[in-house]
DNA sequence: TTGGGGTACTAAACCGCTCTAGTTGCCGGA
DNA sequence: TCCGGCAACTAGAGCGGTTTAGTACCCCAA
């Protein structure tokens, strides 16, 4: 037989639907002794409310929405990414929430996804990545009026709630870090600058060198991939006075590097330092080593899920979350500029 | 004012609900003029679907599940799963289907989770991963009832469908080529042994090694981590006959066991050779680059998508569709075994 | 003229649950 | 004895769609 409703329990019972619901969902208006019996047959009859049926009573949908614009094939690419899935998910599983997620070709497409399972009742919050400069879906997700999570800021992120890192802080850090070493010459291999915290790194990059004397600290823009990281890292470590350090936006392309420097027989750390933004086990398991920014995306993920669940519960609430500033982690990738021969 | 329901439109067009019903629906029962004008309103008021509602009435949640039974921390890793994901994902959003993604504790959680998706018909239907040597999910899926594809096989998927590639050709091709090349001694580091392709795999490379002649053709097994997969390469380069080639069962293993090579003085490929099972940005980053069996993970992801997405279409249906057979490609840290040559 | 059949549409049931507005029965107090 | 009040429970109206049964009307053949 198919699944068993209210109606089937209440019959079984002996009592009204209305009652079964009352006991089922733990309100007031039956008897313990009542209460007791329902959810006894209830669970004999291995009786499971349908989501569907609740939601059409204005009830949660139990899910949350991530959508993603970008090619998925490029997805698989960055750890980040998984890792910020896997923490997201802890977060939410935690509340029993699942995540409705999909991958769409463009902004365009993702706003309207948010306006579909947002009308459709299909999810009960959304949380956004890949803060833009000037973004369009802020707007959009304001006026679809769903609970909204930005991963990324700090401001342009309008009424809705957010999680950021301080990325301008990240960046001082390494710069700082580089100096101290003696470093004068520190070129960035940048991300997709469209990203406001692309934006970030590169100023705070701009920020340090006037202030420390550095010379030539250039960003250079890539799309994230390991190609154009590897072609960057070519570039730099072709050019007359080449940097004696190169900060990465992500650990693929730090690692691209590496091998770039590898094949081109410029030594690692001896004559230029690698550092990443981004660890993980690419970074560890590189050779040399890669000295790299820490920031646990898996918490960072989860996180996320908890504001959200947050400001799904009390709508009315506006949270600005910062987390924890990525902390560096040295490793074999970074030295002293023309020091250290120790290999 | 809050969301169109069909009753809105209905009353402004000044029809039945029933007939709003029909016109949306592309389904007789009303004249060309009148879907058109119904079409005209719904579209004027922005009218979407409540996908709740339509579910009560027994449709299509527009939905499939993927239920992961991992520790969520350890997802992020694997470049194989982000790839599958993006190519189920590309798959799935080709039909506007989306993916409802959970990750468990344990496989008795993710039964939980079936059961209860399906019953509240939150999905159409399932994707199974990481097919065990004996698995209760097969069994528990099938009294479930809701269409399934399962990725990996051949054979014990019950009368699921499933999508699976030739694990046991693939290690044959590798064993071939490395014997070709004049290596003796071919040591493999495994995955979970408890996986049914970790099992195929083990079990090929026995059976080539007893019809090649290879000696001290060893499985060692792990549980996919760099860790482990460090660690087992450093037994293996530790011990007094070393192997002359080793097959890793994952990208990452490979890259640690490149280090540990590395961190030995064991130098790649001269004195022992490195091959991956699954390539990916890891194997041609990496220095020397990884010679690896490559098997296209998005299309893979994007054909169980493909064969779901048939299955929901026509629940009889039963598929097993065997994928391409991964193609190795040959990279730097394969070559014959020159120095340290004593059989 | 009748009647059969098709088209275009309406009314209402139905899906499974929630929630409000009763109704009943019991108790205690005046 | 009557009544108010409360706890326990019932009836039934939604929620937003789909779908079935039924109706009104028209056309055409007998």
């Amino acid at each position: 037989m198919s699944r068993p409703t209210i109606a089937d329990i209440a019959k079984r019972v002996g009592v009204s639907k209305g009652a079964v619901s009352f006991a089922l969902n733990g309100r007031p208006g039956v008897s313990e002794a009542t209460r007791a019996r329902i959810l006894q047959v209830a669970k004999e009859m291995n009786w499971r409310p349908h989501s569907a049926a609740r939601a059409l009573g204005g009830a949660r949908a139990e899910a949350v929405g991530l959508v993603i614009a970008r090619p998925a094939s490029t997805l698989g690419v960055e750890p980040f990414f998984a890792h910020l899935l896997s923490g997201l998910q802890a977060g939410l599983s935690a509340q029993s929430v699942a995540l409705h997620l999909l991958v769409v070709e463009d902004a365009e497409a993702e706003i309207e996804v948010y306006r579909g399972w947002a009308s459709e009742h299909r999810v009960d919050g959304f949380v956004m990545v890949d803060l833009k400069v000037r973004d369009p879906r802020i707007e959009a997700l304001e006026e679809v009026g769903v609970p909204t999570v930005v991963l990324g800021g700090p401001g342009r992120h309008g009424s809705l709630s957010s999680v950021w890192a301080d990325d301008r802080e990240a960046m001082l850090s390494v710069v700082d870090y580089l100096a101290a070493l003696g470093h004068r010459r520190v070129a960035h291999v940048a991300g997709l600058p469209a990203f406001r915290h692309t934006q970030r790194r590169m100023r705070a990059l701009r920020d340090s060198a006037r202030r420390l004397g550095l010379v030539d600290a250039v960003s250079l823009p890539t799309d994230f991939s390991d190609a154009e990281g590897a072609a960057a890292t070519r570039a730099l470590l072709s050019r007359a006075r080449r940097p004696t350090a190169i900060v990465y936006d992500s650990d693929v392309m730090a690692l691209a590097g590496l091998g770039v420097a590898a094949e081109m027989r410029v030594r690692v750390p001896d004559e230029v330092s690698i550092v990443a933004f981004d660890d993980s086990v690419l970074t560890r398991i590189a050779h040399p080593s890669i000295t790299a920014l820490s920031r646990d995306t898996f918490a960072l993920g989860r996180q996320v899920a908890e504001v959200l669940l947050e400001v799904i519960a009390d709508p009315a609430r506006h949270l600005d979350v910062k987390t924890a500033t990525p902390r560096l982690v040295v490793r074999e990738s970074t030295a002293a500029p023309g020091l250290g021969r120790d290999d």
